[in-house]
DNA sequence: ACGATGCATCGCAATCAGTCAATGGGAGGA
DNA sequence: TCCTCCCATTGACTGATTGCGATGCATCGT
């Protein structure tokens, strides 16, 4: 059920980016939108976006997320799960490793909508 | 308790607005912007927003919510209440009503939160 | 003063979200 | 093959969130 719910919301925002501002949202369009945002709605999910955002080759493996944010290895999957379920991130198995990656461009879509 | 750390959010992000592409976020700036995050992450809320956003005098009275969004009116009330908490809205008793209107100027600098 | 109206608050029920220990599954090395 | 390492999933618990009925509190009209 949830990666449903999740896959219809990424493809519909990927597409139109309804605006906040520019006309009454649509009770579909404001429920795709509000799980958008529900995942930049915890700490340790917004410090995981900025630690990928700044880190120099662009991506960050799951275990170098562990010791920096704080929480256990499940709990760090849990999130990177929600990031990817929104489309926020994107991951990359390598051998042992799945090094995750930022994805700019659906967080510039969730960004428009916020603009008029 | 819930009006201080509204209180605490709203002030140091309208001063700073820290962004996630920046740098890697420290804790307390991700748990602000978090918890401003989580304001819109309900589609009651993101269509308040929209419905201030295109209401002609710019102002909704309570009153006008409660049957386009198909909430009880004490429901509405909450919502209100947490999108001012946010500082995303700001209401004004003019008799026995209450207008809302929106901050854009808020709504804003949470827009480039999200920007590098 | 009294009743009516508009909004906020309270209290409760139901659902959802964050956390971690335990477990499972896949990839590599000995 | 077996052992180890990395990551994902499960299950359980706790706390937060959503929703509404009942109630309280102003304000306005009579």
């Amino acid at each position: 059920m949830a990666e449903r719910a999740a896959t219809v919301g990424v493809t519909a925002l990927a597409e139109c980016c309804p605006s906040i501002l520019a006309a009454p949202l649509a009770v579909g369009e404001a429920g795709e939108l509000a799980r958008a945002f529900a995942a930049l709605s915890d700490p340790v999910r917004l410090r995981m976006l900025s630690m990928l955002a700044a880190a120099p080759s662009g991506e960050v493996c799951v275990c170098d997320f562990v010791a920096p944010l704080g929480k256990a290895q499940p709990t760090v999957s849990h999130h990177l799960k929600v990031l990817g379920d929104a489309g926020l991130i994107h991951g990359e198995r390598r051998g042992k490793w799945v090094w995750y990656s930022l994805d700019r461009a659906r967080l510039t879509s969730l960004r428009d909508a916020l603009s008029a």
